[in-house]
DNA sequence: CAGCTCAGCGCG
DNA sequence: AAAGCGCGCTGAGCTG
C-alpha cells in the first residue's frame, strides 16, 4: 500500500499548487450574462403563469403558493390532480418522475416552458454564480480532493472544475465564455483517449479489446453498430452512420461494460436512432440511411419488425458480446466479483485495497476507473515538476479525470506539448508494467486571450 | 437557523 | 445472477 500513499501524496501536493494557480473568470461578463439570464427568467415565469395549465395549477394548490421549481409540486399536479399516467418513476420509485425525458414525453406545450426556465436557473445559479461568489481577484481556484471518492478517483468542488457544461452548445457557450487564460496566455487541454478502455484491458487481458486496442484501424463501436442493425459496411464520414455509431457506444458498449444489461438498451438504442419506443416498427421509421431508405424499413426486411423483436435480437447479441466476442474479460469479471466476495475486498494495480460492503457492478468498475485516473495523477505530477525544473512560465490550473488543463504561455506551448507527450504515454509506461496496451493523448487548444469556450483539437 | 434527504442535472 | 459506474451543487421540503 506503500505505492499509493505515496501517489496520493505527491497528488495532494502538485494539485495544491493547481489550486494556487486558479483560472482567470471575466467577472464583468459573468455578472452581465447572470443579470441577462434573471430577465429572461423574470419574462418566461411571466408568459408562464399566464397559461390556461398554470392558472389550474395554482388552482388546484389552495393556500398553497405555486412553486414551479417545485418537482414535489408538479409531481402532485401532473400525476394526481390531472391523473397523467407517469412516463417513468423516480429513481426512489415512489413517484412520477418529473425530469425532462418525463416532461418532454408528456407533451405538453406549458411544459417546455418550465424545462427552458429549469435550464437557464442551472447555468445561472450553479456555474455563473458560483464563479463570481468563489472568485478572488478575478481567479477561481476549484478544489481537487484525492480522499473522497470511494474509487480512489479524484472529485472537485468550490467550483466543482469537472462538471462545466460541454455537451450541450447553448449551456457550453454561455458558460465557458467566462473562463480565460491569464493575460497574453492561451489555454490547453490534453486528455488521455479510450483510457477506461485501455486500463480494463490491463486487468482482464481479453486477448480480442487487446487487439482492438492495439490496431488503429479496427473499431470496437463500429463493428457492434454493424452486427446489431445488420450493415456491411459503416463509413463514420456520413452522418447516419455516425449516429448509428455513437448511439451503439453510448447506448449500448459503454452501458454493457459498466454492468447493464440488453433491457435498457433497447431504450437508449431507439432513442438514438428514432425508432418508436415500443410497438410495431414502421418503414418510416427511425434514422434515414446512405442508400434513401429508413432504418425502419432495413430492419423489416432484416425481419426485425416491432420493438419486442428487436429487444429479443439485443439479447442474443448481449449473448453474443460476453460469451463469443469479449470471454476472457467476462471470466474476469466473474472471478473478480467472486474473489472479492470470500475476501470483503480488492486491490488495484496502483496500491490501493478497497474493502467494504459493495454491489458487484461497483466492484467489477472501481479498479479500473481509480487506476485510469492514477495514470493521469501521476502523469500531472510528472507534467508539474518538468514544468518548474525548466522554470516555465506556463502552470496546470485544472484536471478532469482523464485530461489537464494548461494556461500556456504561447512561446512554450510546443514543448509543453512534447513534454506532456513523453510522459503520458512513454514514461508511464515505463514506470508501471501492469500497463501492457499503450495509452495515446489528444490535445485542444485555444487561441491566446480566447475563452475555453474555443478550445479545439491540433495535432500533436 | 442548522442539517438532512430527495430530485434534478452538470461532467468523465 | 443481476439488472450502467463515479462525482458536486442547487432548491424544495422537512425536522428539531
Amino acid at each position: 500500500m506503500e505505492q499509493g500513499y505515496n501517489l496520493l501524496h505527491d497528488g495532494i501536493l502538485a494539485l495544491a499548487e493547481v489550486e494556487r494557480n486558479g483560472m482567470r473568470v471575466d467577472l464583468d461578463y459573468a455578472k452581465e450574462k447572470h443579470d441577462e439570464l434573471t430577465d429572461l427568467i423574470d419574462d418566461l415565469e411571466e408568459e408562464f403563469k399566464k397559461t390556461k395549465f398554470c392558472k389550474h395549477w395554482g388552482y388546484s394548490l389552495g393556500k398553497t403558493k405555486l412553486n414551479l421549481a417545485s418537482p414535489y409540486q408538479l409531481e402532485h399536479y401532473l400525476y394526481k390532480v390531472k391523473k397523467i399516467k407517469p412516463p417513468k418513476m423516480s429513481d426512489s420509485g415512489k413517484k412520477g418522475s418529473t425530469d425532462e425525458e418525463s416532461l418532454r414525453a408528456l407533451n405538453i406545450p406549458e411544459l417546455d416552458l418550465v424545462l427552458r426556465i429549469r435550464k437557464l436557473k442551472k447555468l445561472r445559479d450553479t456555474y455563473l454564480h458560483s464563479f463570481i461568489s468563489e472568485s478572488v481577484d478575478g481567479f477561481i481556484h476549484p478544489v481537487f480532493n484525492l480522499h473522497f471518492a470511494r474509487t480512489f478517483r479524484s472529485s472537485s468542488d468550490s467550483p466543482n472544475f469537472q462538471n462545466i457544461p460541454i455537451r450541450d452548445e447553448e449551456a457550453k457557450e454561455i458558460i465557458r465564455k467566462a473562463l480565460f487564460p491569464r493575460e497574453g496566455h492561451q489555454l490547453l487541454e490534453i486528455d488521455y483517449s479510450g483510457v477506461e478502455v485501455c486500463i480494463a484491458a490491463c486487468y482482464h487481458k481479453d486477448p480480442t479489446m487487446i487487439k482492438y486496442i492495439n490496431d488503429p484501424k479496427s473499431d470496437m463501436h463500429a463493428d457492434m453498430a454493424k452486427q446489431i442493425f445488420f450493415i456491411d459496411e459503416l463509413d463514420k464520414n456520413i452522418p447516419a452512420m455516425k449516429t448509428l455509431r455513437n448511439g451503439t457506444k453510448n447506448g449500448f458498449v459503454f452501458p454493457q461494460f459498466y454492468g447493464d444489461y440488453y433491457i435498457n438498451n433497447v431504450a437508449s438504442l431507439v432513442a438514438w436512432t428514432k425508432m418508436p419506443q415500443e410497438g410495431i416498427i414502421k418503414s418510416e421509421h427511425g434514422l434515414e440511411l446512405p442508400s434513401g431508405i429508413h432504418l425502419g424499413e432495413h430492419l423489416r426486411e432484416k425481419g426485425i419488425k416491432s420493438i419486442k423483436q428487436f429487444t429479443e435480437h439485443l439479447k442474443e447479441i448481449e449473448y453474443h458480446f460476453w460469451n463469443k466476442r469479449f470471454p476472457v474479460y467476462n471470466s474476469w469479471r466473474r472471478k473478480w466479483w467472486s474473489a472479492y466476495q470470500k475476501k470483503g475486498y480488492f486491490d488495484t494495480y496502483t496500491g490501493f485495497r478497497i474493502s467494504g460492503v459493495w454491489d458487484r457492478n461497483f466492484v467489477i468498475n472501481a479498479p479500473v476507473q481509480g487506476s485510469a485516473f492514477h495514470c493521469l495523477l501521476w502523469s500531472l505530477i510528472e507534467v508539474g515538476k518538468a514544468l518548474k525544473k525548466y522554470k516555465m512560465k506556463s502552470r496546470i490550473i485544472g484536471q478532469i479525470h482523464d485530461s489537464i488543463v494548461f494556461d500556456i504561455y504561447p512561446p512554450e506551448l510546443d514543448d509543453v506539448l512534447d513534454i506532456s507527450k513523453e510522459i503520458t504515454c512513454v514514461k508511464l509506461l515505463k514506470e508501471w508494467d501492469w500497463i501492457i496496451v499503450p495509452l495515446e493523448i489528444e490535445a485542444e487548444v485555444c487561441e491566446v486571450d480566447q475563452s475555453w469556450y474555443y478550445k479545439k483539437e491540433i495535432k500533436i
